[in-house]
DNA sequence: CGTAACTTTGAAGCGGCTCAACGGATGTGG
DNA sequence: CCACATCCGTTGAGCCGCTTCAAAGTTACG
């Protein structure tokens, strides 16, 4: 089911002993791990309970689309996986669960239903948002989902498991383009950090305003 | 549950005699009719018998990128079009039916898998392709959607619903980046058209290479 | 005809990309 | 402990693809 990719890229070992193992109900991975397509191990949809996973799409000569960001709660459908239509990896050690779709079918809709939305917003930024726009849309849905502790109140700070490359892929800009973005924010006080994989939010509402393009009442 | 937008913009009379008519199960809309958000009627999704429906966003600043183009077959989900989450309108006379959720589930499942894998492939349409690649992947999306006969097998002309801002809106360019593209296809004999509004595909293989970025091998 | 809506085409400008150099953090081996 | 390599992030300079702005062409319709 799973795939080192650490440090490059990837033939894909069919034959490894990951893929034939049972799938459990529950259990770690660690970064890096690729997912393997759904005809190896049959499974409908998998939800993080902690940590990280991205979903991605490549063109044939590199250039990549991340499609989305799964933290906590969210779920990844393995059908998406199939026929090269998207990857899966993990950029961190992260705990994942197994969703039976006959007892979850609820949950795994609702889930489909969210993909879906997210995937329209995201079609705006991509389409029609400025660089700044980009990069304040993509800390405040980050600050989101990893930000909130464990009594769910939401903490200004939050683990970045990104690098800029990835927030690059992901908004449709360079890495260069986003650090810029990153450090004019962190000037302007919007935003703190010292380590590059922890960011502070400073000025939620600016940030917010920033992100949407224009201020809410006009 | 409709609503006309003809010729401009939009107030939204939520009391016009359409918005209560009892929803039958088949129906002709006129072109330019936004549809009403959900709460209005309750339907869960409608199937484009004939015609074409497209699913939009917008910005506060009137900004605009247009999420899918539905053909022949496809479906809308109604719960999208809640919350400012995306507008639907028509662009064509368009044949449409409801679609009961409990009769007609597996059908309304593919389609919403249909629906985010068609978005995800845009999403790499939007963050990462050049303008000729966005224009070639879009003509040969709309021949495939509008260009099937009767009978079922492709012809090589279709009708084009969406103007030039449209297409633009959809690909995330500009009109005239749009029509530049379309022109320098033209001239070199990938394609042609008379009227602005029919385009023939002329070589569909050369344009397929120009729509994934580069050759099928490589 | 005359107007309005849409498309095409040209010219100029700019936002984000490319290319390049440097810096900081981490790891490794002598 | 230091020298060195590697990886990631930052910053600057120049360039290019697309946008912006402007004007003319085309089609539909009264």
């Amino acid at each position: 089911m799973l795939e080192q990719v650490n440090p490059t890229v990837i033939p894909v070992p069919f034959g490894a002993a990951e893929t034939r193992a049972p799938f459990r109900q529950e259990r770690w991975i660690a970064p890096q791990m690729k997912f393997l397509p759904p005809s190896q191990w049959r499974v409908a949809a998998i939800r993080v309970i902690r940590g990280c996973l991205i979903v991605a799409h490549e063109l044939p000569d590199g250039r990549r689309q991340i499609l989305d960001v799964l933290g906590q709660g969210r779920i990844l459908f393995c059908p998406m996986l199939a026929l090269g239509t998207a990857t899966a990896y993990s950029l961190t050690y992260t705990h994942i669960e197994k969703l039976e779709p006959q007892t979850n079918h609820e949950i795994i809709e609702e889930a489909r239903q969210l993909a879906l939305k997210r995937a329209y917003a995201h079609a705006l930024l991509l389409g029609r948002k400025k660089s700044t726009e980009k990069v304040a849309t993509a800390l405040l849905d980050l600050a989101d989902q990893f930000a909130r502790n464990s009594g769910g109140q939401m903490r200004p700070s939050f683990p970045l498991y990104l690098m800029r490359s990835e927030l690059a892929d992901w908004l449709g800009l360079t890495l260069e383009t986003v650090s810029r973005c990153i450090n004019e924010f962190k000037r302007n006080g919007l935003i703190s950090f010292e380590r590059t994989d922890r960011i502070t939010i400073r000025e939620r509402e600016a940030l917010r305003i920033l992100a949407d393009g224009c201020m809410p009442s006009g």
